[in-house]
DNA sequence: CTACGAGTTAAAGTGCACTTGAAGTCAAGT
DNA sequence: ACTTGACTTCAAGTGCACTTTAACTCGTAG
């Protein structure tokens, strides 16, 4: 199996050395053997980091997404906080969701909109006003 | 009109006094006329704050926010660059629609999943990957 | 042997969106 | 007169997710 650099995964991930090396402190990476002091990595890594970087990009924190991974990679010890931690999560995503929705509604309407002050545009308030839609949506449990 | 102080309009806004300040520094809120060096707001207020809420919560800086806000409040000067800006930042909304979509599916996938590691997970991993599908669409310009 | 490029560490720095702290002002209540 | 509580300013602090810097260790090429 061919082994890589920490350079080598950076540039084929699109991160950089110094991400991958912080989230190895951080306990998102596990530290891989090495070479000569040296991180030599399997094309293993890859999965982990699109993992990491799905988590993050939806807005965990790097804790949360220490005990999001630790929720699958461990044998069952963490699963009570992590499901405790997705029921919270998924809710927040749904909140997020809306939130773009709107943004995204606001957006396309202010093209249209020929108010002098968006505040007092009538189409453009209803829109953004539409709030807890999706977050009002039942997490179904096992 | 009635007349709010800083404290009044926090409270009923759901943010900080300090918050509200910042954004008058900020330049997101006009500098309200004072009653003795205190800030006077009338409940105009509310309606600039939740623009700058909704703004602020789908992912825009200070700065964009601000840009944002002169876009309308203004005649027509900064017209280009909010034009510039609102294109941009619909890609960015549809990005983090998409993540978010992502993300949920993951959160939802993820209880059902029963893998060891969820790296490996094939119905996880079909999922996560199906990117930029929302980003593609397209932009319509006024 | 020396130089180079890529890697290593610990510690300090960055940018954002606020928050907190210190020191002061002001109107109203006792 | 004095205290209380909400306000004021300015500067410094916070938390997050990294990045940058300084000083270093390697293996390889000339």
């Amino acid at each position: 199996m061919k082994e890589l650099s920490i350079g080598e995964v950076a540039r084929e991930a699109g991160l950089s050395a110094s991400a991958l090396r912080y989230y190895e402190r951080a306990g998102l990476l596990p530290a891989p053997p090495r070479r000569s002091r040296q991180r030599r990595y399997t094309e293993a890594v890859f999965g982990r980091i699109s993992l990491i970087r799905l988590a993050l990009e939806a807005g965990f924190t790097i804790g949360e997404t220490r005990l999001f991974l630790s929720g699958f990679s461990e044998q069952t010890p963490p699963a009570a906080r992590w499901r405790a931690l997705a029921v919270r999560k998924l809710e927040e995503v749904n909140a997020l969701m809306d939130r773009a929705r709107r943004m995204k509604l606001l957006l396309e309407t202010s093209f249209q909109c020929r108010c002098p002050r968006l505040e007092d545009c009538e189409q453009f308030l209803r829109a953004a006003k539409r709030k807890q839609a999706a977050s009002a949506e039942v997490f179904r449990c096992g």
